[in-house]
DNA sequence: TATGAATGAGATTTCATTCAT
DNA sequence: TATGAATGAAATCTCATTCAT
């Protein structure tokens, strides 16, 4: 070849040779999580990713084109794993109030286990979601929450219980903000009033705290009420 | 890749000798603060602060020893200027309802007006708070909220409107939660749900919404209500 | 600084720091024009040229940008430096013949003094010449030598020396066509033909042979004339 | 850097398992001519090539050992396709002056209509033709050219119409200079004088005058004929 | 004969930081 | 106090090539 050009030099193989390119996949994505989860989109390090992977660096560009190819992957698969979850709560059945109470500990549940989607969240945020504008396939996943919380809260205006001036996507954000905040802000949280937000008796305390306050928010008042005059 | 699309190109500054440490400082952080907010900690480009700074790059070292302690000044500066806003609010001549609403309105138009200070926290959180962990002087600043929301609660308990289950730290985190989160996680909730938050309507919903939350949530419940129960 | 974050190490200098940002860009063209002429835009290296470089290849990125910004520079420095040598030729105080003879001689000599030159231009040629497209400062430097040109054939026609249907582009090519293929075609040519092109006695032949052919090519045929036809 | 935004982005093609490997030969022999020619040796990618093949990757070093053993073969298919067309010239049927015209206008039509050809020779010539010089069949192909133009040369010099002092070689490279330059320097040229090369009426422009230049050069002076004196 | 997965080696480029003045 | 030039180290990415089947 050309003086100049690079020669592979063979050498023997110490990898596993998987040939199974749905595995290889999952496992680089599944390293890449935490890695980016960790230090962010710019702080990530695609060599840090591949060390801990069955495979090279090399096969980070061969199926996901470069860092920022393998960051879309990761949200992508971080967005759809929620949905598996929201499938089988069988909200329909339950009356409206102990449907949304579900959903509420559902949420707070799914955030306080997923650390690492949270976080995800959080970095994509920083990056004003513009990852996120190009994969329209995630869009649809999430949809599905507010059609949830919109059924419960059609059913609890119907039988009387709820107030009408609410809509799904309010209530959804009053939820996620909560379940959201308390593990995305944990840290800056805990370091400055010296907290342990994942302690266990916090932790249930709270749990109860923003399932009573969406209820007490959505219930509709009696006509004599007067917390939100003023 | 390229994280750095988007974002205002702003022309730089001309850059002429003040000879004056407190402005030039004060100048290099507000720059630094954009910048960081906009592409986190690991993200943001020393040299893109110094270009838009009227001093040169040799005076961040000169000034803060390197980009993370710039980073640090800017964290501190961010907290400490929550501080301004908090005197003056007279919260102690108010009923204790009128006080907590005020307060609530107060944390949500900081928020709302200071996105940089919450992507700052935000990026914070990111980094664990490892920063934060090393100024304590942070820490005292923001500790005054929570005297503040105590007072507040001690009060309402006394004159028998307020529970006595719930503790200030707890009241402050779901006060900081939704206008926190309303701010931090717009980009990503947005583009999902297809809604504008900072569109005036909704903003003004939401401000109610929150209020009307906290303090349905922290109001003594009359004997016979049974939203809550299940 | 963060963990994850690069640090530079500082170790004493071995290159000779000049300050002279001039020189040093220089000093890089200089290299980078041998390289790129050897090896093609793609074949370069940069480690290369770096490697004979004064400074180290972190100089190529800060004062070019890029291997390509590298490669423009040197195709503009490789059509200014023709500039400088059209100056002072004096063509117009030679009689329409001895003139163009003059400017054939110059084209002839300078593509065979400076091979890279022919390189580069060959080069960019395979990239379809799209630098050029968007260097607008080298055209007009070429523009030039179509003015000489077409000076020189307007004074041989005013006496009527030389025919009328030919041009300057016409000419510039026919002259520069034989000049530039003697060198850039000197190794297929050379080693299917088995003659060495850069041999002085072919050289000199070749040299009066492109005079001879040009002139033949410009003079006003005689009335009588038959060689066009057929 | 992408040197590669420009060329056709061609669909490719579906596979199908041929088992004729001679088909298979010319099908990667084909789009490699395509690729060489558009980006160089050293530009051109193997993967690139093989996308658009009808079989895969692996065929190229099955048939070809690797990149070079590709280019190679590409090298000698251009070179040898062009003694196909020399075949039926009938020149020793026409007068020397009609056979060389012919024979011009032969070159000037091939290049013309084989633009690959002439980027590929000016690739090999960027290389220094070190393949070619490995490549001895190469030579001998090309040989025959010379023979026919000696031939003409002889017979004019016989009947006293053309001169003695230029041979073959001399002649053949006057001729391929302009017509190669004609194709292969189109792009410089075409963009610094603003002239398209290509165009119609000044190809046919050029096609007389590269006639012209070289029917005038070899043609026996009259004994009064003073142009080329000085 | 044929293929998709896989890869070592080296290429280009970026970045926080420091030096000489 | 201030600056523009300079840089080592490491980051991202590319490429010709080979393996397992």
């Amino acid at each position: 070849m050309d003086t100049r050009t690079s020669g592979a030099k063979r050498a023997p193989r110490e990898r596993s040779r998987t040939n199974d390119p749905d595995r290889t996949k999952a496992d680089i994505i599944a390293v890449a999580t935490e890695e980016f989860a960790a230090y962010g989109l710019s702080g990530a390090r695609v060599d840090a990713i591949a060390e801990r992977t069955r495979t090279s660096k090399r096969m980070i560009y061969y199926y996901f084109g470069g860092k920022e190819g393998l960051y879309l992957a990761v949200l992508e698969k971080a967005y759809a794993d929620i949905r598996d979850i929201e499938q089988g709560l069988k909200l329909d059945v339950l009356d409206p109030v102990e449907a949304l109470r579900r959903l509420i500990d559902q949420t707070f549940e799914y955030d306080d286990s997923h650390a690492d989607f949270v976080r995800i969240v959080a970095i994509e945020n920083i990056h004003q979601a513009k990852h996120l504008a190009e994969a329209p396939s995630i869009r649809q996943i999430n949809l599905r929450v507010i059609e949830l919380v919109g059924a419960i809260l059609a059913r609890g205006r119907d039988q009387g219980l709820f107030r009408a001036d609410l809509d799904a996507v309010d209530v959804h954000m009053m939820i996620s903000a909560f379940c959201f905040f308390r593990v995305a802000n944990r840290h800056t949280f805990g370091e400055i009033f010296q907290v342990d937000l994942s302690e266990p008796g916090l932790r249930a305390k709270h749990k109860r705290m923003i399932a009573e306050a969406v209820l007490r928010l959505v219930r509709q008042e009696e006509p004599a009420g007067g917390a939100a005059g003023g």
